[in-house]
RNA sequence: GCCGAUGUGAUGGAAUUGGCAGACGUGACGGACUCAAAAUCCGUUGGUAGCGAUACCGUGUGGGUUCGAGUCCCACCAUCGGCACCA
């Protein structure tokens, strides 16, 4: 019989849809297991072949558990809102709704061409007004605790097309529509909060089951340093500028002082400033460059001094001058540093080139004239007046106390972190639901109005001032202030696509609800999710994103649980048959259509958790996916080799047990590819016998079940085996029947091979020594030559150390 | 530049976490079946030398620790992910 794997995986994805086998129920007396993959952004393009990757992990994972007794929550949605559907509506004059609609289908159809156990009766789709009411919802609370503020921030801002541009649109800082050129344009625009949260971000992830690079790199882009606040006064104008330093122990090094070009004093003390000009022209140099451009290391340092102006060092009253340059960001700290080059590598840097004094206050390196010593372990202070001869620690404990108690600066914690920039001037988003009132200030739009949908307009393209499109709406903006009845406008900035994507795991608890954003019964019962897979590259935004937002509904008390994710693994991408990314113009683009069509989902299943290590990039390779076919057809083939028998034969009993631990345990960690290279080593066994009894078919199914779900069942109705292979259980190993009885150890001299032989299993130190050395191959070892140390590694080696 | 990873045969990768490097798959070569081809099945396959037993070399590069290093430490090189408006 051929193995026509179209007919049965179409047969099985109908029978799992129409009797709804893998819907999840929101109450039941087994354990609870919510799997979550990352709902994708239904792109033209159609589904990746990186999709399924991850979907087939967690697919495996929720099969499974339900096999281990366990009521499964697998859900899937559609992260809609976003950039590629807006321009694609905006160049084709198509309404972004229609866009995602068509798009989403398609991937509906890809997704279930797969065979995946979703409960598709939980899809969420983020554009859907029943769902971002919800997200508007959260938005209104977070503005009602004061999390939600506005404030002037820089945009990407093309000056031919006249248009803010995202990072991505920006190639070589030039707008990538037109080539034309890109400048930072201020604007009012929402901020998040999420530095609130940043410290209870580092403390709760501690506890939680997330692979260490996760950990780490939240952690690290968090950034938390301890440091202390100075004021350094100016010698014009009544202003003090406030510096912030990881090392106000080196304050009395400080030879200089250096302020962002967009810092807001610039402009105040204009009429001090001689060389405005020259200021003006930096400022306007700075507006073009991006932040990496600015802090990279190794760039040549430029910046101006403002001449006019000194600063004065507040611990010893020396005058310092003070300069700009791009490489003090706005955005971190207080916008100003004090400059110490002795102990600072890019103030080093920066004081070579300008010539700038470099004064040594931390003695114990090199010649700080040569290069900067910036160790903060050891060293004694000198030329630090109060504080010489302390060290290091000692002198930073001594002069925050002294900043304190003169007024001048105090003890400071600093992230890195910066808030949520949460406006866009685009069309396809959320829109913000506030409204602005002269007399009132920014009002909130009702709950009862919730959702405040999108208006319907002509043009999807943002205004002419890089507004946004929904300024067109003139009749939609207009409206009445909520609080005191007289005229008002609408927010016209809608929220960014990782508004929809932070919350969308509470909603598939329960997602039809239309009085909460889930029921509290339903949220209680479902979070935390358990396993949440996906990608590295939404370690810091997404991930961040949602955990800082579920922090807040738990503070608010819609959620029980203090973090959304107990676990969290990643995969590694998937890159073209050639090694690289694959993507249209380079032509190496595989379909999972095609897959799915030429060899069937289960061997694209298969193909993919065989690739490579799970969270380890990988190129694709049609060989390979021939390959896992193959391996399909054997396990097909091997129907005609079914004996009777209800326990495992004495041929493979022990490799049956072997193959269900090593699976069995290999799910556990993700190590797909060798599971199924168990399998297959299996499966070589069994041909070499020629037969396969009914106990190791049934064992062997259930086994490769989760990876390939059509086969498997269609080989488990086939053989005639009770019910259907969905409802029965996971299969047990005798840990005892694992092991061999006897094992080959290897004799090194020296750590070098020099023979092997075969010793009964589990033997201890002393008796596999006594043994080995009786052996022959020990004596020729041993022959005319003292013997300095024996090692015996029981079940392993005995490595005899010789002179 | 900063943060996080990775580097093993022709090739995708494996290695119980310091103990036989190369499991499993692909490719290649040989054989069986066939009029023939495909498919299938069985075998061989890191390199060098040797008929052979075997010996030596071999996990990005250079050092180190250890009886023993793909695995640990130091330095370097290369590649990849992220860097806040792609998702």
């Amino acid at each position: 019989m051929r193995y026509t794997f179209n007919e049965i995986e179409k047969k099985w994805q109908k029978h799992w849809y129409e009797n709804e086998t893998f819907r999840a129920e929101n109450k039941s007396d087994k354990p609870k297991f919510y799997a979550l993959v990352e709902f994708p952004y239904p792109s033209g393009h159609g589904l990746h072949v990186g999709h399924p990757r991850s979907y087939t992990a967690m697919d495996i994972v929720a099969r499974k558990r339900r096999l281990d007794g366990y009521n499964v929550l697998y859900p899937m949605g559609w992260d809609a809102f976003g950039l590629p559907t807006e321009n694609f509506a905006i160049k084709n004059n198509i309404h972004p709704a229609k866009v995602t609609e068509e798009n989403i289908a398609n991937f509906r159809r890809q997704l279930k061409s797969i065979g995946f156990s979703f409960d598709w009766g939980r899809e969420v789709d983020t554009t859907d007004p029943a769902y971002y009411k919800w997200t508007q919802w959260i938005f209104l609370k977070l503005f009602e605790k004061g999390l939600a503020y506005k404030q002037e921030m820089p945009i990407n801002w093309c000056t031919s097309c006249k248009v803010g541009l995202a990072n991505e649109e920006v190639v070589n800082g030039k707008c990538e529509r037109c080539g034309g050129e890109v400048v930072q344009k201020r604007k009012s625009q929402w901020m998040l909060r999420i530095t609130e949260y940043a410290q209870r971000l580092i403390d709760d992830i501690e506890e939680l089951d997330f692979i260490d690079k996760v950990k780490i790199q939240q952690i690290n882009w968090i950034g938390r340093s301890e440091g202390a606040e100075v004021d350094f006064r100016l010698t014009k104008g009544d202003k003090t500028v406030r510096v912030f330093t990881t090392r106000p122990d080196t304050l009395f090094g400080a030879t200089y002082m250096v302020l962002s070009p967009e810092h807001p004093y610039i402009d105040e003390l204009k009429e001090y400033i001689t060389n405005f000009e020259a200021i003006e022209a930096y400022r306007r140099e700075a507006a073009h460059k991006s932040e990496l451009e600015r802090t990279e290391l190794n760039k040549d340092k430029s910046g101006v001094p403002l001449e006019g102006v000194m600063a004065v060092n507040p611990v010893n009253g020396k005058e310092i001058p003070v300069w700009i340059s791009d490489y003090v960001l706005m955005t971190y700290g207080t916008g100003a540093i004090m400059a110490v080059p002795a102990h600072d590598t890019r103030d080093w840097e920066f004081a070579k080139k300008f010539g700038l004094p470099i004064i040594e206050v931390v003695s114990g390196g090199e010649d700080v004239q040569k290069e900067a010593y910036t160790d903060v372990a050891s060293g004694t202070m000198v030329n630090s007046g109060m504080l010489d001869g302390l060290q290091v620690k000692d002198a930073m404990e001594k002069i925050m106390d002294y900043l304190t108690e003169q007024g001048i600066g105090e003890r400071r914690v600093n992230y890195k972190l910066r808030d949520w920039l949460f406006s866009r001037q685009r069309y396809w988003g959320e829109p913000i639901p506030l409204v602005w009132c002269d007399k009132c200030g920014w009002v909130p739009v009702p709950e009862d109005q919730l959702p405040l949908t999108l208006p319907e307009i002509e043009n999807f393209a943002p205004g002419p001032e890089g507004e946004s499109p929904l300024c067109q709406a003139t009749d939609w903006i207009a409206t009445t202030c909520p609080k005191c009845g007289g005229a008002a406008s609408r927010e016209t900035d809608t929220m960014p696509q990782w508004a929809g994507s932070s919350w969308y795991f509470l909603r598939y608890a329960d997602p039809k609800n239309t009085d909460a954003l889930a029921s509290s019964e339903a949220l209680d019962y479902w979070l935390p999710v358990d396993w949440y897979n996906g990608g590295m590259e939404h370690t810091t935004l997404h991930l961040l994103y949602s955990r800082f937002w579920h922090k807040f509904l738990y503070d608010i008390g819609v959620v029980k649980t203090k973090e959304p994710y107990n676990k969290r693994t990643s995969h590694g991408m998937i890159l073209g048959e050639n090694g690289e990314k694959m993507s249209k113009s380079r032509g190496n683009v595989v379909n999972p259509d095609e897959v799915v069509e030429n060899f069937g989902a289960d061997t694209l299943r298969t193909y993919e958790m065989f690739i490579g290590a799970f969270d380890q990039t990988t190129p694709w390779s049609t060989n390979g996916v021939k390959g896992c076919h193959k391996f399909l057809e054997r396990v097909w083939n091997m129907m005609p080799m079914l004996t009777d028998g209800d326990v495992y034969s004495t041929e493979l009993e022990g490799a049956m047990h072997k193959t269900v631990k090593k699976v069995t345990d290999d799910i556990e960690k993700m190590k797909f590819n060798t599971a199924i290279a168990a399998l297959m080593s299996l499966i070589n066994d069994i041909y070499k016998v020629g037969r396969i009894n009914r106990a190791e078919l049934r064992t062997f199914l259930l086994l490769l079940n989760p990876t390939a779900p059509h086969i498997t069942e269609e080989m488990w109705q086939l053989a005639g085996f009770e019910g259907y292979l969905h409802d029965a259980s996971w299969p047990t190993f005798d840990e005892a029947k694992t092991v061999d009885d006897t094992v080959e150890i290897v004799l090194q001299e020296n750590g070098k091979i020099r023979g092997k032989m075969t010793v009964p299993s589990g033997l201890g130190k002393e008796e596999l020594e006594k043994l080995a050395m009786e052996s022959e191959a020990a004596k020729a070892i041993t022959d005319g030559k003292q013997i300095v140390k024996v090692i015996a590694v029981p079940n392993k080696l005995l490595n005899i150390v010789v002179r």
